[in-house]
DNA sequence: CTCTTTATTGCAAATAATTTGCAATTGCAT
DNA sequence: ATGCAATTGCAAATTATTTGCAATAAAGAG
């Protein structure tokens, strides 16, 4: 579904951006790269720890800031709750999150982006970075169906 | 632009939920009805205090999660800041977050929420609520405008 | 490959936002 | 007025995240 980066792609961004490849960073690249899912950063760290003990959390969370700062990873904040991470692919794309099991399913409307842009538009406005998150439950399947 | 509710109707809706008219809701209340803008817990909890002094942060705290289990009030984190409340006005709408000066606009497009509906159904889902947040930045006139 | 410099790390402590336990207080139905 | 349960203020607890600092490890120079 999303673009598949490769790990090296992203050690040649981070040297680019002037940072070292350290194993910590090798080994959350690893996992976001891996990761089909919105983890959090406790998650994260948990991923990372199965791989390597030694791996702190504020190390995961400073590698969230910077890589979040070069454009690799969007952070969210679904409801409020902690912040989860993706990494960043070519196609921006919305959030439908299932509030019954916390799943998040990704879609993209291209006719939305473009009323947004009218709207803002109409106030004045530039957009920079819009957030449309959908929170819903599965529909329960209509009676006679089956 | 937002349809103003009387303080009067709202001591009517907590009694009807079961909940008691106190002096700190009575204030928070008053508060809550006469702010043009989104405040954060800290800003709802100074603004009491200029009314009365012993009103503690807590409280502002609990009264903002029963106000929002009875509907009374909206809860947003825009950016993953602190929680920001508004009243709950009888229309729906999204808000247009100036990135610059923090400012909430707000808007509405019946449009974008009839596609956030069909996208939902597509996905089987059923949109319990949404959020629709556009961050940008003031647009500079056209030059040659004027 | 070894040395040197400086970014990065882990850890513990700090901060920010919000919640909770509890004893004292207060609303409200009698 | 009286009584009792809901509510409050306060302090301490939680949760999510950041930061200071000494130890460690990348990466360039030789």
């Amino acid at each position: 579904m999303t673009t598949p980066i490769l790990i090296a792609n992203y050690e040649e961004l981070l040297r680019k951006a002037g940072f070292r490849i350290t194993r910590p960073r090798k080994i959350i690249l690893t996992i976001l790269t891996e990761s089909e899912d919105h983890p959090d950063a406790i998650e994260l760290f948990r991923r990372a720890s199965s791989i390597d003990k030694s791996i702190s959390l504020s190390t995961v969370y400073r590698t969230m800031k910077m890589l979040e700062e070069i454009g690799v990873i969007h952070r969210h904040a679904f409801d409020g709750g902690p912040a989860r991470f993706e990494q960043a692919s070519d196609s921006h794309h919305d959030h439908l999150i299932d509030i019954e099991t916390g799943d998040v399913i990704e879609f993209h409307s291209e006719k939305i982006e473009e009323l947004q842009e009218e709207i803002a538009r109409a106030l004045g406005y530039d957009i920079v970075h819009h957030r449309l998150e959908l929170y819903g439950r599965k529909r329960a399947p209509k009676k006679g169906a089956r």
